[in-house]
DNA sequence: CTGAAAGCGCTTACAG
DNA sequence: CTGAAAGCGCTTACAG
């Protein structure tokens, strides 16, 4: 590829010292006379030197950089976990590798084993994942690995995740104080974990209920699209809800769509709420009541976690995780009714 | 980091070659006899062998990994984008080297240099950019460059951007040709080099106008919090314009839901219109009119032709890239006064 | 078709 | 404080 590179060599003998002289000197080691340092690093700016990562790499045993294997790099979620990977990431000054495998188990597979001497440590998410043995199979030996909102693979590594069955019952039973009780929970993709444990939190939360409350749960798939199919197909009822729960907080924008189509009132005909808390859901009319969770946080946490794991040379981890508990925003769109 | 790791020696003792038969026969070489080959591949699948891609790099002098020096990683923008490019490397089993500089441009060199080894090529984007020495200084000598969304640097690399002036004047006129005189702007950011050719196609596009077209321009900063603000300011005018033209759909978006809470009718009293056509774009009340601009399909056009160069050890570049023209989407937002 | 050997560009004990 | 040398784990001419 690069035909005219300068290495290493050159440096030295541009500058008249040994190559190993040369390394210390840039790498910031102690035992160089400071003249010596000086003109090394006054050769290395001149020529424009810059030390090639891979060699670096085989010998020193570290690459600096973080692995990203995850099931897809589009959507609020991920650009948001990204935002927060990226912050303590570049902090630290580590580069990222990433990689998605679109859904596919084996896909992943391959992802997991090509990190092999690309980075230092992995940061997986693997919501579709069941297989407990899978992750041991295709991670490389000892290598520091963090799981992000995965199934916990009975604590063999730590995990992070967002405790969405917690709120789930926490938006359930806020639409239950505020006197709805028939309620109807647009669901997520049924393979998704989040999901899953979002609809798990919606049926406990209406169970546990005292009152005869009455849910209703139609499917989804965490887009606009589907919310907005959603609210349609409850418009078409004989009767509305008097409350609908999205599972995230795009099917429940697609749904205030529908219903604002067919003028229907949010919340004095029926209450709205949605899960995430996007930016958007403070800006809709009426602003969304919702469930805030930053997943930028949990992509930090996760990295920095991870980052020490690397430092101490840790790649066991067992102890350690968190999962982060959403917490309920309530905006106009749940509005008592007589308030309205 | 890896205290046990399984090199090709270990596959080649247990396989009793050679190392540089193993090496031939994963990388499915010719000259290799097929049974020789068939127990290679047996005892590295047994061993769960993975080729370090450290060594593998340094002395083929290739990575498989291309490099992305982006300004973020957040936000609909990079998320488009990142999904493009995604798309085509993962389709040629390419890894993705992620970095971004958050518009400090001395961060960005440090991006730049810090790729030498790493990546096989880059995707540079730097709408921030003006100083044209800074890539060609701080790049790594001979390395396939492509620029995305880049005020171009004298055809130097190939590039690949949007026509934003086109798409601002095909706007404008639409609005104007749908009857709208006064027409209030929402620009981005100043400092944003898409953001400057919108208003300069606005601009353009009102100062060329037969009729007694009168324009107004309004700061804004590409997000909903700015368009928002942007609405209310033109609600505390005496008299609303006839039309606002934000520089982005969330900005219109942000307007919108301004207009919609002081209970102003869209497109009935004022005609609103985008820039972007994000999926929420047809899905808001009234939807709205915009100019689509495909993201991902300017990320997987520039990692082809990327992929290209590399493939033909093409580092000059000079020729290639393309301008992609956006396309006027009319919704409702913007619907004649007599039709509504 | 196969192996021994050189080499990729660094880092790091080991001597001095 | 400095240099010569070994070694990181591969790939690839070069012989045979």
């Amino acid at each position: 590829m690069a035909k005219p590179a300068i290495t290493i060599k050159d440096v030295a003998r541009e500058a008249k010292v040994s190559v190993a002289t040369v390394s210390r000197a840039l790498n910031g080691h102690e035992n160089v006379a400071e003249p010596v340092r000086q003109q090394v690093l006054e050769v290395a700016r001149r020529l424009r030197y810059t030390p090639h990562a891979a060699a670096r790499s085989l010998s020193s045993r570290s690459t600096q950089t973080i692995g990203l294997v995850l099931p897809d790099l589009h959507g609020e979620f991920f650009s948001e976990l990204m935002r927060g990977i990226d912050g303590v990431a570049r902090t630290h000054r580590w580069h990222l590798l990433v990689s998605s495998y679109h859904g596919d188990q084996e896909q992943q597979g391959v992802a997991l084993q090509a990190m092999r001497g690309r980075v230092d440590g992995l940061l997986v998410m693997s919501p579709y994942a069941a297989d407990p043995g899978f992750l041991k199979d295709n991670l490389p030996p000892a290598l520091p690995t963090v799981l992000i909102n995965t199934p916990l693979v009975d604590g063999q590594y730590p995990a992070f995740g967002i405790d969405d069955h917690a709120g789930a019952m926490a938006m359930t039973r806020h639409l239950l104080e505020t006197g709805r009780r028939r309620i109807a929970f647009i669901a997520g993709p049924e393979a998704n974990h989040d999901a899953r444990e979002r609809l798990r939190g919606f049926e406990e939360a209406m169970a546990g209920s005292a009152a005869a409350a009455q849910g209703i749960v139609l499917s989804g798939g965490f887009d606009e699209a589907s919310g907005y199919a959603a609210g349609q197909a409850l418009l078409r009822e004989a009767r509305l809800p008097d409350a609908v729960f999205a599972a995230n907080d795009m099917m429940a924008l697609g749904c205030l769509y529908a219903f604002n189509q067919a003028s229907v009132r949010v919340p004095q005909q029926v209450a709205l709420a949605g899960f995430d808390d996007i930016p958007l859901a403070r800006f809709v009319h009426p602003s969304l009541t919702t469930m805030q969770v930053s997943i930028a946080d949990l992509g930090g946490r996760a990295t920095s976690h991870l980052l020490h794991m690397i430092d101490r040379d840790d790649a066991s981890g067992g102890v350690g995780g968190a999962i982060l508990v959403p917490s309920l925003i309530v905006r106009d769109s749940t509005s008592r009714r007589e308030t309205s």
